[in-house]
DNA sequence: AACGCAGTTCCAAATAATGAAACTCAGTTT
DNA sequence: AAACTGAGTTTCATTATTTGGAACTGCGTT
């Protein structure tokens, strides 16, 4: 599955390296990877010096490298909505104590970019670059439901459909059916459809244009609470949501400044 | 400076996107790129469907992807210091109460890649991936000082030296003076070389070898603390040091010589 | 209606990527 | 000890991609 020229290729690498999770050899990257040994070492050689893997001398094994780490920091920083949408979260947080979540929809699944924990103090980055199906997430679903129906279509081809749960929806029909209500009723529900336990209910960040700029969800345990009580959180969640858009709207897509940067 | 290869271009676009800080057009990267006009165009469609980069179609501007965002994850998953590092930052945040900073280094510079605050809660990305100068920084000078000699110096040479307060150390003589010193007491300070107002102790996370695997540090405000106060916590600082080395050297370097357990 | 500017496309020439095969260097095995 | 093995590295003629000047498009301006 050739990306787009050698640069794609390359970056393709990037992901087999990230599938292992874990720092992994040339000849275990070799048998999984499409490339001919002196190609796939080229690239290898490649990346390293480029820093966006690193490679252990010792054990003889590649990893991801830090200059992913800087850049994702930047990419975060300028092109997410987590930073616009902190203040809001802190304060959504801080009204009804539960989990909640931010997200943006990236390659058809859901990227979580920020979250609020109720009881412990945040563990960030383990979070933010998290990714999560579309299918059978509340702000999956939400954010689903409300793009455009050419995107909307292509992004239904591409999920797995994989049934976690019971409740998982097993197929595009079923899910489209879902999306529908989801539409009519503004908001969605997760009813145990990811993890046995875990309900959530999401809505959708969008201009006033209507476009998708992300999804914001509450979860709670079975144990905890009910759908119908998070339900009453709607209100809160949609009012946040709002001033989100409408703060992406005045930074994001203001008349532009007109800058440059050195260097 | 040409990175290397095709790829090594493109990846240097994506370098030179971050380093707007903002969404930027198609002219103003033109403006400050070595490239002509069709080959960035190419390298732009490359990486934007990639989804290294994201173009917002009525602003017409790039910015960095979600992607790096998710690779950058992976990374800092596997390949990060941090996760390691986590029980033993949380134990020495619980300790000492005060601003606890975990380090590596990237490139010449210390990549922030961890962080605990003592009055709020973690606000994680946004602070993991940020970098900072190694010279006058309490983290980078204690990482400097460790490294073997030849690229001590490859890395003292690529240092910036620019005074930001009138303590900075202006070249490298004087630095390697410091590092000298450093290296015998076994610890850094940091006498508001950096910013005015902040002081820091720090020391560098060594395995059994003597290789530096990162830094960790304290830091305050000459409002609240003093220096000589801070010196009373290098004992746990090590203490926490040399856990974090022992935990890496179990898990991911091990340097011939496995021994010895933290606290 | 003509102009200018930002962004896009084209294509022959220049360059870089490709990958089979040969090589190196440990750590076995005979 | 010599031959073997297999992971990793290098070579080089062939092949495919990148390159960038120039021409084009379409929109907002004079």
């Amino acid at each position: 599955m050739p990306g787009d020229g050698t640069v794609g290729k390359a970056l393709d690498v990037l992901d087999q390296v990230s599938a292992f999770g874990q720092p992994v050899r040339f000849g275990t990257l070799l048998a999984a990877s499409p490339y001919p040994k002196a190609t796939l070492y080229r690239f290898l050689q490649t990346l390293t010096s480029q820093g966006m893997l690193t490679y252990d001398e010792d054990r003889q094994t590649y990893a991801l490298g830090m200059r992913l780490v800087r850049l994702a920091h930047a990419a975060w920083t300028h092109s997410s909505l987590a930073p616009l949408a902190r203040p809001h979260l802190d304060r959504l947080s801080a009204q009804i104590g539960l989990t909640v979540h931010l997200a943006q929809l990236d390659m058809g699944q859901v990227l979580y970019v920020d979250k609020r924990n109720a009881t412990q103090p945040v563990e960030m980055f383990s979070q933010a670059g998290k990714v999560g199906p579309a299918y059978c997430t509340g702000v999956g679903k939400a954010m689903l439901a409300f793009l455009p129906e050419l995107e909307q279509a292509r992004l239904l081809k591409q999920q797995s459909y994989h049934r976690f749960t019971p409740g998982t929806y097993g197929d595009a029909a079923a899910l489209r059916a879902e999306l529908n209500a989801i539409t009519q009723r503004g908001y969605a529900f997760d009813r145990e459809e990811h993890e046995p336990g875990i309900i959530c209910i999401a809505v959708a960040i969008r201009t006033d244009t209507g476009r998708v700029l992300g999804g914001l969800s509450v979860t709670g345990s079975t144990e905890l609470t009910t759908l119908a009580k998070l339900e009453k959180l709607v209100p809160d969640l949609s009012n946040a949501a709002t001033a989100i858009a409408a703060d992406a709207q005045a930074w994001r897509f203001p008349d532009e400044t007109h800058q440059q940067t050195g260097t």
